[in-house]
DNA sequence: CAGTGAGCGAGCTTCCGCTTGACTT
């Protein structure tokens, strides 16, 4: 340490990852000091106010506390530094975090910016020799995106707490994500099961030969994908109906099977390309049945162990480096032949794709099996290493042979066409290494002689029965907004993660999200109210805009108040959307979903939101919040409502289930005695609650009364308690419990008692200590 | 389809994108 200080001065290189720091470090030797800026180090803060929407759209960016120690290391090698070289990544954020530390260092020493895309020794020293100077479009261009989200999210959340209930957020990324996972539900819902038979033909030959029927008397027999989502069949495919089928096929095998046709063609597979973020994502879940936060969790684990290259990518290319070591991989294994003559280059698929990382991949090529590994975080590393090298290899090919055969049924009277297809590979090539969950194996078919006859040994009816789409699973909705572009690498997992807090579920075992109640609920009224905020191509026309700043099209100013106050074309601008909305949506004119008409009094049964839904515990950040006492979701038939749990389905919301709810009959069941006297449960018409004596108290919303026990309730039975009298003004010091949670009270003066402490414990001095305090404002003006 | 307890007081929530935090000997 004293040793380095005394040194001479060195250039300061900053990069944003201080898993670069070591590999930098070695690469650029003695002569260079390498530290890292841990990702953005600073933002705006997360509170109201923040941008100066009358101003310009001006903000300040505030260190967090973590990036405020940064700084302070930071500055201290700048002191010591010759000059300061700025290596963050070369992406619109990389370039945003370049801005803010010479804003925040204040250098006095000379500025300049270098940029590679992998970490080799050759990137890096041309990096060197290639200074550059901060491009004030490109920040621009981030600190817009930055904006935007802040005042999409921070306006937009505010409707959702006085329109549906507290603590909902809304956003550029999530509220289209949330969009995907209810329609599909829908879709679902809408989805019409069809029955479909198919009939194969075996031959009665020695190979295993299944021929299948395709048309009679020239009609397509109809497959799964002339069967749209409705039960319509796309003409000129027609529905073979059981009945039917059965007596074809009964025909059928009286006949024999003539070769009318048999067609060779060429098999041909390209590699996979090397795996961005999302494709690995999709492969660990289809692979390992792991969600998306552990997956996330083991990519950047084999990535802090140096094992595999920057985990959070969405681009697939390699560097050239990369590419002739797994070039080389593959030669070794299988031979000379086995990869094409130049290496396979690939591009990412999305315009707006950044290109600041390569591909996922392993650091070393020639490392096969990494000692130290757990099961899973082998399994990922395996994965990696395949597809790499399988990615540099020659394409599998082979033959694919189609055979058409005919028979004639004469009682009843039809011709029928089948067809048979097999596959034999010839060169496996990239199959060899890695082959997708969704590529089927191959099988085998020798060509066929045209005028051969076959008798056959079956002729089977194939009943079969259409699906409703899947729904979404953590990778497949990853997948899902990656192809319109929405959310990036870095925060795929956290998207679904902040998704599971309020607006999706999962059954256990199972990774398919469902939507909760809340989340139809706020999809329904974000897609009623703000249309243009939930469409998918919102972030791509973002995008393009940004481009347009980073070009000087356009400035932060321009987008911004086009966005927000002035409008553009057809869209108001958001100012004005939102003051629509808070005018003229009455919650009570909206259900979130009619669910039915009730057989005898013909009212409609409807399911409504609920004003404030009871709410749940949020890891989100480290605090918790304090659970709500009021509100939840429920079923609504004339007078009568009836609460239902936020993770119901929407295909249990029939008539049915609600008669059944509204049906239950309320009687009071007796749960114990308190002081002697009979203790009750009752649901009535402002929720549960427990009667002693001539006594009620309510419950919290969402209790079930047929199981809450004694030990529930006996706690909510301490209030009010008097807690004695202020010495200092006589007046007697009360602890309640009201809408809001436990508070104390003196004089018609009151305050809340902090959610994390126990009430039991609340003393009269704690009371008074709380009064002494000040009322808390609301906000700022 | 009818009928069912009481009723004190707030402040705060929220966005998307970068990146890892670590008690000792």
């Amino acid at each position: 340490m004293n040793k380095r200080t005394a040194s001479s001065p060195r250039p300061l290189v900053i990069v944003e990852s201080p898993n670069k720091v070591a590999t930098i470090s070695k690469i650029l030797g003695d002569g260079f000091t390498v530290k890292a800026s841990y990702g953005h180090f600073a933002d705006i803060p997360a509170k109201r106010g923040s941008i100066d929407t009358a101003n310009n759209f001006t903000a300040t960016y505030v260190p967090s506390k973590k990036g405020q120690e940064v700084i302070d290391m930071l500055r201290d090698e700048l002191a010591q530094a010759s000059e300061l070289i700025l290596a963050t990544d070369g992406d619109r954020e990389g370039e945003m975090i370049a801005f803010l530390l010479v804003e925040f260092l204040q250098p006095t020493v000379p500025v300049s910016r270098i940029v590679f895309n992998s970490i080799s020794r050759l990137e890096v020293l041309a990096a060197l020799e290639d200074r550059k100077q901060i491009r004030s479009s490109l920040v621009e261009a981030a600190r817009t995106r930055r904006y935007l989200d802040y005042l999409y999210g921070f306006n937009v959340s505010p409707v959702l707490w006085s329109k549906v209930r507290g603590n909902l957020g809304a956003g550029r990324v999530q509220s289209p994500a949330l969009r995907m996972v209810v329609e599909r539900e829908k879709e679902r819902l809408a989805f019409v099961e069809t029955t479909y038979c198919g009939i194969e033909a075996t031959l009665s030959i020695e190979a295993q030969v299944v021929a299948t029927l395709r048309t009679i008397d020239s009609v397509p027999v109809a497959k799964s994908d002339d069967i749209d989502d409705a039960g319509i069949v796309a003409p000129p495919a027609q529905l073979l109906l059981l009945a039917d089928a059965q007596q074809l096929a009964a025909a059928l095998r009286a006949t024999s099977l003539t070769v009318a046709d048999s067609k060779t063609e060429g098999y041909s597979r390209k590699p996979r390309r090397p795996y961005t973020t999302s494709d690995l994502l999709q492969d660990i879940y289809s692979r390992l049945k792991v969600g998306s936060t552990a997956a996330q969790a083991i990519m950047n684990q084999l990535h802090e162990k140096g094992l595999i290259s920057y985990p959070r990518t969405d681009s697939p290319s390699l560097s050239g480096v990369a590419m002739a070591a797994a070039r080389q991989q593959a030669v070794e294994l299988f031979g000379a032949s086995c990869v094409p003559d130049k290496p396979r280059l690939y591009f990412p698929k999305r315009k707006s794709a950044q290109e600041a990382h390569e591909a996922i991949r392993p650091s070393n090529m020639s490392l096969r099996h990494p000692k130290g590994l757990s099961t899973q975080q082998a399994a990922v590393y395996d994965l990696v290493w395949r597809r790499t090298v399988a990615s540099q290899m020659v394409d599998t090919t082979g033959t694919t042979v189609t055979v058409t055969l005919h028979a004639n049924t004469i009682n009843p009277e039809h011709w029928c066409v089948f067809t048979a297809a097999g596959t034999t590979i010839v060169e496996p090539g990239h199959r060899r290494l890695y082959s997708s969950v969704e590529d089927d194996e191959p099988t085998p078919l020798a060509e066929f002689t045209v005028g051969d006859v076959f008798g056959l040994s079956a002729v089977e009816v194939k009943e079969h029965v259409t699906r409703p789409p899947a729904r979404y699973t953590d990778a497949s909705l990853i997948r899902a907004l990656e192809a319109q572009e929405i959310g990036r690498p870095s925060t795929y997992a956290p998207i679904i993660q902040s998704l599971r807090d309020e607006y999706v579920w999962s059954k256990r075992g199972d990774q398919a999200l469902i939507p909760t109640l809340t989340g139809v609920a706020v999809h329904q009224f974000l897609s009623t109210c703000f249309p243009t905020l939930v469409d998918y191509t919102f972030t791509r026309e973002m995008e393009e805009e940004l481009d347009s700043i980073v070009d000087g099209n356009s400035t932060l100013v321009d987008m911004l108040s086009k966005f927000y106050s002035l409008g553009d074309g057809e869209w108001p601008g958001l100012v004005s959307v939102i003051d629509d909305v808070e005018k003229s949506y009455k919650p009570a004119d909206h259900d979130v979903l009619t669910i039915g008409v009730h057989p005898e009094t013909g009212e409609p049964i409807v399911l409504k939101p609920g004003r404030s839904f009871a709410g749940k515990k949020s890891v989100r950040g480290t605090r918790s919040r304090p659970s709500r006492t009021s509100g939840s979701p429920y079923i609504k038939c004339g007078s009568r409502n009836v609460a239902v749990p936020d993770n119901t389905e929407l295909s249990q919301l029939t008539v049915d289930f609600a008669l059944q709810l509204l049906n239950t009959p309320t009687e009071a069941r007796v749960v114990g005695e308190h002081n002697g006297e009979e203790v009750t449960v009752k649901v009535g018409p402002y929720g549960p609650y427990a009667k002693v004596g001539a006594r009620s108290v309510s419950l919290p919303s969402g209790t079930d009364v047929a199981t809450v026990s004694m030990a529930d309730i006996e706690p909510l039975l301490a209030f009010p308690r008097a807690l004695g009298v202020d010495p200092a003004s006589d007046d007697e010091v009360v602890l309640k419990r009201g809408r809001y949670g436990i508070y104390v009270e003196k004089a018609g003066d009151t305050r809340p008692v902090p959610a994390d402490t126990d009430p039991a414990g609340v003393t009269l001095e704690h009371a008074l200590e709380l009064l002494a305090r000040p009322k808390k404002g609301r906000g700022k003006r």
